[in-house]
DNA sequence: TCCTCATTTCGAGAATTATCGAAAGATCGA
DNA sequence: TCGATCTTTCGATAATTCTCGAAATGAGGA
């Protein structure tokens, strides 16, 4: 995962109605939940909530299928192993965040 | 790790310059660097990047140490490793991210 | 104490993001 | 085709975030 996607997976995730709708499609599985279903499960405007999804869609972090009348969003879980990926190998130092297993310097402290 | 710390932590990485800062201070492991350091390194002026910084600390990210008329900024590795586990437990469904592990629903497709 | 260095805080303007009602697009059933 | 349903796009405003020079703070050395 490039620096500019990682960007884009944060800035989606860093907004309290994006990270509880991708919560809730995480939790609901590649199955997916309708728009309106989510925009009533966090309370917020069908309008503000198309505008959130897709930030989401736009930063590969969700899927949108049409169901017939309903646009379906799902999780792509995928793209935040990437992500999950990415912090860890480059802001943990790789390995894990244990700071007995931090790269350079050594480890005082 | 609670929502708010999560949300705050991802606000914090979910920026060009403070991404960079991070994985600077990542990369110099727990002897950290003076902000100036930092500044120069990103090619950005000492009164943006100390905000940057402050945005950091406030997310728990980064530490502060005086050392002589320098601070020492350094990352604070277990809150990264928090942020990581907070992704890896509510946005993954636990486990990893494969969609085979997925909870709810049969994991079609 | 005075001067210098390292950094932060202040303040104001620019840029980006969030919000949400109203109108427009799709799709389906009658 | 018409009406109902589900959702997005538009447009305008509010709120937040970013930027950076100038001034203030804090520490050390002469």
């Amino acid at each position: 995962m490039r620096t500019n996607q990682a960007l884009s997976a944060l800035s989606a995730l860093a907004q309290e109605h994006r990270l509880a709708a991708f919560r809730l499609l995480v939790q609901a599985g590649p199955g997916g939940l309708p728009a309106g279903q989510i925009a009533e499960a966090l309370g917020v405007p069908n309008s503000s909530l198309s505008f959130h999804l897709a930030q989401l869609a736009e930063a590969g972090l969700v899927e949108q299928r049409r169901e017939g009348r309903s646009l379906i969003y799902s999780a792509n879980f995928s793209a935040m192993q990437g992500l999950v990926n990415f912090l860890t190998d480059n802001c943990c130092g790789g390995e894990s965040c244990d700071p007995a297993s931090v790269p350079l310097e050594d480890a005082r402290s």
